[in-house]
RNA sequence: GGCGCGAUGGCGGAGAGGCUACGCAGCGGCCUGCAAAGCCGUGUACACCGGUUCGAAUCCGGUUCGCGCCUCCA
């Protein structure tokens, strides 16, 4: 099975040739944990943990790295305005990230650096590019300069005289070139700094993601994802860096961008009430439904994420469930439909198509091999159907049984008035009754 | 201002020069004491205006609308 994947190098759909064929290595921007992930956090580590599962499919050995980025000025902020420990920040964030990430049915990467178990190759990274001529040292910081590599652009298609004409900021005074951007900066007393050759200080936004697909994946790897968001400037200056400091004429094979995500129509903004975090989501919906959801559309088109489409994903998983009854899955034989859609540039919807046929099946284990691959119908049918959500009233379970006996008991002597009364009586409460071939069962009205 | 992305039926969402997916919702039917589920059947589409072509939702040009990025900075 050929597997394409869209390049943003070239803006085409590439054939997949990794640069080892036995080893596919792959690096995915991961988070910076300060807060609580929202949504569009999440929507690039479900796309690219659906492209590490197929490449594990279909290749003998897979490297996915992740990083954490834990060092940054907004954790520092945060740690500012709330008196917490910097380490206690993001430790506790990390956690909950990796929660919230595992509750959305992503495995975890193969390794998952962190920027402050690495700093010395950042450091060593950004000497190697003072010695190479492509950064500078001026007052306390180490900046790349742009104009030393000819091919700076060449990702984002940015030319350098553009990105100065459109220039919004004012350009630091020690920059050699407006287009320069900062490896290493000084801090001061109240800021977490390291020993550098340039004095105490951090590393820049963009070296840690450079300095550690180095020290993982070696100076040429195959994939480096992330969203669109990270095109400009963030993988831009990545790859310069590695570039240079590297000494190669690449960085990664392919490059890979996640489109998009608005939430209910506009922008995710906590002002207008739709910034979304993927905790607070999961108290409200299974984490499946709202995976459901992200791998409903496209990886590289724009997603508009609501709350009625994770409800209508939601039902649609209600159907699977009921569809699968007691099959458990018996083989990991994933079919052939599934894998292809995939294989055209993670062609999700399409797969999620061939998921409805598979449905179907007498047999339902094709159609479980498939779900389970995309990291769905994860559960049994019983547990799925147990959920509720996080704020639910509980259910007294004992007076819904000797409810449901009283109406059947009812039902058998034709007593369809006191039937109809108790099914009313439960459905007030939220309970829907349902009277199958062997005897009648409840579940939640949960949509 | 510069660069880029998107627009498909009531909704979600693939596809892609002729075969007009799929799911949800709707409608009709079977089943059912009722209901749910299930099964069968069914309608509705490619933002707008031109062009290329025997034929365009699909290619080209323009328009409109929506969105993103333009470097360490709140």
């Amino acid at each position: 099975m050929t597997l394409h994947v869209h390049n943003t190098l070239s803006r085409t759909k590439e054939t997949f040739e990794p640069i080892s064929s036995d080893h596919v290595r792959m690096y995915v921007c991961g988070p910076t944990v300060y807060n609580l992930a929202h949504i569009g956090n999440a929507r690039p580590v479900v796309v690219f943990d659906m492209l590490a599962r197929l490449l594990r499919r279909l290749y003998p050995k897979v490297t996915y790295v992740r990083n954490i980025t834990d060092i940054d000025d907004k954790i520092n902020a945060a740690s500012r305005e709330t008196g917490e420990d910097i380490r206690s920040i993001t430790d506790r964030t990390t956690k909950v990230f990796q929660n919230d990430m595992a509750a959305l049915g992503s495995l975890p990467p193969d390794v998952e650096p962190r920027c402050t178990d690495h700093v010395d190759q950042m450091i060593r990274m950004t000497g190697e590019l003072i010695e190479t001529g492509n950064a500078y040292e001026a007052e306390g910081h180490v900046l790349f300069n742009v104009p030393s590599m000819a091919e700076y652009g060449q990702l984002s298609r940015h030319s350098r005289d553009e990105l100065i004409a459109g220039a919004r900021v004012d350009v630091a005074p020690y920059k050699r070139d407006p287009a320069d951007f900062v490896l290493w900066k000084p801090s001061d007393e109240a800021t977490p700094g390291w020993d550098s050759p340039w004095g105490r200080g951090r590393p820049g936004w963009h070296i840690e993601c450079s300095a550690m697909a180095q020290e993982y994946l070696g100076n040429e790897f195959d994939i480096h994802g992330g969203g669109q968001d990270l095109i400009f400037p963030h993988h831009e200056n990545e790859l310069a860096q590695s570039r240079c400091a590297n000494h190669t004429g690449s960085m990664a094979k392919y490059w890979m961008h996640n489109g998009y995500l608005m939430a209910e129509g506009e922008k995710m903004s906590k002002s207008l009430g739709n910034f979304y975090t993927v905790h607070d989501l999961l108290d409200e919906f299974p984490g499946e439904a709202i995976r459901l959801v992200l791998l409903q559309t496209h990886y590289r088109q724009p997603l508009d994420f609501t709350k009625e489409g994770i409800a209508e994903a939601k039902r649609t998983l209600d159907k699977w469930y009921r569809a699968i009854g007691d099959h458990v899955p018996e083989s990991d034989d994933v079919p052939d439909s599934i894998t292809r859609a995939l294989s055209d540039d993670l062609n999700t919807p399409k797969a999620i198509t061939e998921l409805h046929r598979l449905s179907g099946d007498a047999s339902k284990q094709a159609f479980l091999a498939a779900a389970n691959f995309m990291g769905l119908m994860q559960q049994s049918a019983d547990d799925w159907f147990k959920w509720s959500p996080a704020d639910a009233a509980p259910v007294d379970e004992a007076a819904i049984e000797v409810l449901i006996t009283e109406r059947t008991e009812a039902r058998a002597s034709k007593d369809f008035a006191r039937s109809d009364e108790i099914r009313d009586e439960l459905a007030a409460q939220g309970i829907v009754l349902e009277d199958g071939a062997d005897g009648t069962t409840w579940k939640r009205k949960n949509s």
